[in-house]
DNA sequence: TTGTAGGCGTTATCAG
DNA sequence: CTGATAACGCCTACAA
């Protein structure tokens, strides 16, 4: 298992007859090189393939070239299209992602956070396990110097940098969407009430009914912990059992929110004409439900890459840069599931 | 951005009075050291909060604890389960997940097959592009001593290590299942030619048309570049003009069975009593299509746990194993898009 | 059973 | 402008 075109600045330094300081500090552009000298040796190097070996490299700067994800679930729409959006620009700047999943579950969180930070990654990014609720062990990394940035889900209530979606802005939408529409008795599906992204979805949702002067029934207001498919379908079950069922649904998750329309055709009520429905994320299934579902659209890959070029400015700065939050904007895309035939045209 | 707490060996050495390397031989179980000694400094190592340092630990062996993955891109289904079961188990032991996207392009694969041989991964574990013909890159990494296995999206003609699914198989099953139906006149959705996969399950196919008694059309068998939704909606809209259209389809992906199912919808044809069709993957649009789209199951996060498996096999090999490959099974989940009414009761 | 010393490949510091 | 030299933290002959 030995590498076997193994150049070193040695044997480079070797066959110039200089010292190995010379071919290193040639080789990063030091400018108390000779212009002569620098170039001869870069030539070199070129030619007899010479890489410089990226541990050494580790070992001397005591950091690596990796910047470590944390996530929940990789194998989600969203989270596999963030992390690719990671992928892209981090490459472009040298750097590679090292990947972990919690499985939504604390323990690998800590585990894996503890894993991470044995391969010694430059930074990590994080987006939170469902039912993370302490944050220490990522204190602790921070306050040992690598940085930890915060993408989609995020801590409640702790100084530290982030980058995500106005979720209230886009629960405002949404809401406001249906609304338009003419829906007054508007539901929504919330997840858990433990993540800030629910919480703000769901004040955004209560934002837009209040502004339109209609009244903000908390039977209308479902949790459920998954927001699956299977769930949407029930509390959609439920609802339709009031005496006066909503007329609309805001779905946190677009999931829930097919959920919600198989079921209610199922019964056979019209959607959008009974009951106007949109979801969040725009995931794929969005176009291929019928009737198609209306959503919020998540820049994914753009947040991921936003977040590496965030967290390669901050590896770039060397005093601590003070928490900063980026806020990404949203936008509905509505579909047939909520256009209402009379208003189609002012879509 | 200097770690803290780094405590190395020599810490502990000096705080025990004994040498740095007892210290690394006890914590590496090395049995020359004595039972109550070895015990002592595991203790005072834990208590200390000792963590080897990855880096030190690499550069002394060559080797990172990072297996590398190269895939075309990560946000789609398959893939990205296939990359959370490598991730699983890689982490069990001890090893990160390092990822490349080629985007399929043979520029980026180069690039990154590059750049993760610069970051000493141990191994790599490659999805091809889909336009790479030429696969000496690969072949230098592996004279260089960097396992590589395929997984997939194989090279043709390469004696590598593999883990793939019996693409045969899985056209013939699909293709029989289609048969059993009833169907005789049965088209086919396949995939650029150049792809070994795409072949078998076209091969597959035609072995079952042949088994049946049933003729080979050539002007049946359609190939897309990307079998996207579009595609597989003109390729169906192209063979319904036949004088004798098809009764039936095997896609070669669930996306363009999809566009099968929704332009056939659209056009008034009945599924399956009209257009009996069935996918490939069992991606999760499939039970969200009307009616619900038949497919084969790929047991993708499991592929992915299996090649890190093979991968740490022929890690902990020190002798070069000749080429393996492993063959995984799939099956028919048979939906409502070819499920036909006299036939229901089968299954 | 334990200690000593050298080296993995690079870079930073200090002389020249 | 360039050359020695000493780390970075760990492992492993070889010696004791």
């Amino acid at each position: 298992m030995k590498r076997k075109n193994a150049v070193t600045i040695f044997d480079l330094a070797k066959e110039m007859n200089v010292s190995p300081s010379t071919i290193s500090r040639a080789l990063n552009n030091n400018p108390t090189i000779g212009k002569n000298t620098a170039k001869a040796i870069k030539q070199l190097a070129r030619e007899r393939g010479y890489q410089p070996n990226s541990i050494a490299v580790s070992l001397r700067k005591q950091q690596t070239n990796n910047i470590g994800v944390l996530v929940g679930r990789m194998n989600r729409p969203f989270i596999s299209s963030m992390i690719a959006g990671m992928e892209e620009a981090a490459r472009s700047e040298g750097f590679n992602i090292l990947i972990a999943q919690s499985h939504d579950k604390l323990v690998n969180e800590l585990n894996s956070v503890h894993a991470l930070q044995k391969s010694l990654v430059s930074g990590l990014v994080v987006s939170l396990a469902m039912e993370s609720v302490d944050y220490q062990h990522f204190v602790d990394l921070i306050d040992d110097g690598i940085p930890v940035l915060f993408i989609d889900r995020i801590p409640a209530g702790l100084e530290v940098h982030k980058v995500i979606i106005d979720n209230f802005k886009a629960g405002y939408q949404a809401t406001r969407h249906l609304i338009d529409q003419g829906c007054t008795r508007i539901a929504h599906f919330s997840g858990s009430q433990k993540h800030v992204l629910y919480q703000e979805r769901r004040r955004g949702y209560e934002s837009a009914l209040v502004e339109a002067g209609l009244p903000v029934r908390e039977e209308y207001i479902l949790s459920a912990s998954a927001l699956s498919q299977e769930e949407g379908a029930s509390m959609t079950e439920y609802l339709l059992q009031f005496p006066e069922p909503p007329d609309a649904i805001f779905a946190a998750n677009d999931t829930s929110a097919v959920g919600a329309i198989l079921h209610a055709k199922s019964k056979g009520v019209r959607i959008p004409e009974e009951l106007a429905i949109i979801g969040f994320n725009d995931d794929p299934q969005c176009q291929i439900v019928e009737p198609q579902l209306s959503s919020i659209i998540h820049p994914a890959v753009e947040m991921g890459r936003i977040a590496i070029e965030q967290m390669m400015h901050i590896l770039h700065t060397t005093e601590t840069l003070p928490a900063q939050t980026i806020v990404l904007d949203t936008s509905v895309i509505a579909r047939a599931s909520s256009l209402r035939e009379h208003k189609k045209s002012v879509n």
